[in-house]
RNA sequence: GCUGGGUUGGCGGAGUAGUCAAUCGCACCAGACUGUAGAUCUGGCGCCCGGAAGGGCUACGGGAGUGCGAAUCUCUCACCCAGCA
């Protein structure tokens, strides 16, 4: 156990309203997270292409990983007998797992139909979705060994009577999940009980339940079944933690004491406002803590699902928005409520080149960001964004990171990364100093002009 | 000088009479990415018209032939490489 480290119940407290944006503060055994907050996403133990000396230079106040992905590898027994996660991968501030139910989604569902968490790219036309869901299938099997090929399991899970039935790597039951691991082919299975003991032994101070992921495309009916699903594995996800707290560290110092993870219950029920409005009263009556899950249709739904949510929640419980998101989605999700983000987007988006940037030149039309390998910035000697303040931003150039691209050397996707992670802390950070002087709104427009 | 091999799109390199505007890789251009099977994926890439389907033009070192038809066969010129002098 860490030299003063201080075993305790995470807590929150809203420190400051402005409207309904928030201002607070969660407290756990690693330190404090002032909200509102951008927590990068670090799935296998490592926010890629950072180490954790430069995640701790950025800032960010916690990290998100995965149990999906450390279960398979290395497996969760290695990681306690390495003293946890935060020793593990050499962070010692605040930490949050991902129950995993994400996975049943991606690694099924998300596999037969495009558009993982929205429905947008369906908007584009018929033809577009079919060849480009064909591909996606294409290139997944093409990465998979061939034996791993050849032994899919062969669940059917069609959508509409117009879709080919696709092999998935996952069948649902009411146990939980089989998987077949997309490491090694071998059959896995997930469920409330494992997925919350594989947290535990893990160690995150804010834990998530295991859930059922609905598609975008799912009607009234097939969303509800999910959700039906959903509440029964969160009061099991429930059940388990309440009694796995205490029996893993038994014989050592937290025996007896209170648990020292948080978990939090996800709220589901697609682009409908019933079940939405039920999901959040569900998981209000039930856990400390509400993750808002789920697929959206759009945008526009995906603002009205966190009024929704919101409006059934109590004050004084931390709220985070799972995978969510772009600049305007947190503008809009804080003036609705929202104490927390998780999102691969910085971190992505830098890997593949495209860094992120702040008005005047960052604005709602180019989403924030740019690409910064493109021919114009071969030797603009400008910074990333003029007006940021980060590392990169101070040392270097377009024209070396758009090098560093072209010529496909490794500190490129580490540069564009670093800088992009400190521009959502960074811009998390001003939403919250924002709130604090009741500005919020003044913020807003500045960005967004909405 | 002799002998042998070679000369294909921005580059590398397939093709060796029709299904070739020409496989493939690189480079380049464009697009995608929201609880990460992602340092990934998709598309384009001679010129012109078209949204597309498709159509037209110019091309496989230069020139001349054979043949219904040539990047592919013959002759010749130029250049490159290897071995021998």
């Amino acid at each position: 156990m860490d030299q003063g480290f201080n075993p305790m119940k995470p807590s929150f407290k809203v420190l400051v309203k402005d409207k309904n944006a928030r201002a607070g503060v969660i407290k756990t055994s690693h330190g404090d997270i002032e909200t509102p907050a951008f927590i990068p996403v670090g799935t296998k133990a490592t926010v890629k292409s950072l180490t954790s000396e430069q995640i701790r230079e950025i800032g960010p106040q916690v990290v998100l990983v995965n149990t999906y992905h450390l279960h398979l590898q290395p497996g969760e027994d290695v990681i306690k007998k390495l003293g946890g996660l935060h020793s593990f991968m050499n962070w010692d501030k605040p930490m949050m797992s991902d129950s995993g139910g994400f996975q049943v989604f991606s690694l099924g569902i998300g596999l037969e139909k495009p558009g993982v968490k929205f429905l947008k790219d369906l908007d584009d036309g018929r033809s577009k979705v079919e060849s480009r869901n064909l591909k996606i299938e294409d290139r997944k099997l093409i990465h998979r060994p061939s034996s791993i090929i050849n032994n899919l399991s062969s669940t059917i899970y069609p959508l509409s009577s117009n879709d080919e039935p696709r092999p998935r790597l996952n069948k649902i039951t009411e146990e939980g999940v089989e998987f077949q691991s997309h490491i090694d082919g071998s059959r896995r299975k997930l469920t409330p009980e494992s997925s919350i003991a594989i947290q535990e032994k893990l160690g995150a101070d804010l834990i998530i339940a295991f859930d059922d992921l609905e598609s975008p495309t799912y009607s009234y009916e097939q969303t509800k079944k999910s959700l039906d699903l959903t509440n029964r594995w969160e009061l099991r996800s429930l059940k388990a933690h309440l009694t796995f707290q205490g029996e893993a560290f038994q014989g050592e110092a937290l025996r007896g004491k209170r648990p020292n993870q948080l978990l939090y219950g996800v709220t589901h029920g697609g682009e409908f406002e019933e079940l939405r409005r039920k999901s959040a009263k569900f998981v209000n009556s039930n856990f400390d803590a509400v993750a808002l899950g789920g697929a959206h249709k759009n945008k526009k739904n995906l603002y009205e699902v966190v009024e929704w949510t919101v409006c059934e929640l109590d004050e004084d419980k931390p709220r985070h928005l799972l995978g969510v998101g772009e600049v305007d989605d947190i503008f809009e999700s804080v003036a609705r409520g929202i104490d927390t983000f998780d999102c691969v987007i910085p971190t992505r988006l830098g890997r593949m080149g495209h860094v992120f940037a702040g008005p005047p030149l960052g604005n709602i039309r180019n989403r924030f960001r740019y690409d910064i390998t493109k021919s114009k910035f071969v030797s603009d000697e400008k910074s990333i964004d003029p007006k940021c303040q980060c590392w990169v931003c101070q040392n270097f150039s377009r024209a070396y990171v758009n090098h560093l691209f072209r010529s496909r050397e490794l500190l490129a996707y580490t540069l564009a990364t670093y800088h992009n992670v400190y521009f959502m802390v960074n811009l998390t950070n001003q939403i919250r100093d924002s709130i604090l002087n009741s500005q919020f709104e003044k913020l807003k427009k500045v960005w967004i002009k909405s």
